[in-house]
DNA sequence: TTCTATGCAAAGCATTTGCAAGTCC
DNA sequence: GGACTTGCAAATGCTTTGCATAGAA
């Protein structure tokens, strides 16, 4: 299953990449521990988040910087934009529609009060550019 | 200076602002420590956390959760968006032109290489709406 | 057999917090 | 003088890491 990815195929790594794929609920390494504990139960912390970060790595799974505390996991990688619950802290995702203006994706059919959003792109700097690679 | 947000006006929380929204770079929780201790030798690295907090919760400076293992500050409160490069971590800034479409955001006249970006939008949750505030 | 992966525990880092002393109003 | 602030240090929470053992290929 890892091997195109040169990753040995143990059970831990299998059930914690089912866990996130299968999950819609972007997961934190400790949500994804505590569900993988239940199959796998003298399973450590310590190989959660080894695995997780492989395999964001290896590009199977990706990784949301939304938490500003705890990293958070996402396994579908199709493109999309995600929504958080101000109160209760869930995080929803957004369909993305090509074409359609900044404000489509303000004005959204989600049923969310939207209060507020955060855009960050991401490049490299003209300096960095400047000083080759 | 503070007095309308019924703050007391200390040379420490005087420093720390004065520090945030003089300075271009989105400096983190240590960056204001380093530079505020320049003026201030003995402060406490608590004090600069608990004034940026208050700061923020006041409305007088922005924070930005854009570094997944710090804090980082904003002294611009307009509205405008970051770009951060990917191989030396500086925060820059884009100027947004309301009405633009969504491409001109990402075909921004930065001299940046774009590689990526990521959206979040804020708000509270259809479930959360019902149970009331 | 070989080398990656795991479990465990300690260490690392950023941030928060409790408390006594200091100081703004 | 009283309440808010500070400095200090300990505590917290998430994540990383070192190391001996286990296990995949």
């Amino acid at each position: 299953m890892f091997k195109k990815h040169n990753l040995r195929n143990t059970d831990q790594r299998k059930i914690i990449y089912k866990e996130v794929i299968s999950s819609k609920s972007h997961p934190t390494t400790d949500d994804v521990y505590k569900n993988v504990k239940e199959e796998i139960p003298n399973i450590s912390l310590g190989t959660v988040y080894r695995n997780l970060e492989i395999l964001e790595k290896e590009g199977l799974i990706k990784k949301i910087d939304i938490d500003k505390s705890k990293k958070r996991y996402d396994g579908n990688l199709s493109k999309h934009f995600h929504i958080i619950c101000l109160k209760c802290g869930k995080v929803d995702d957004i369909g993305i529609k090509e074409k359609c203006s900044f404000n489509d994706y303000i004005e959204t059919d989600t049923d969310y009060k939207i209060l507020g959003r955060q855009i960050e792109f991401y490049g490299i700097c003209p300096e960095c550019l400047n000083k080759g690679n």
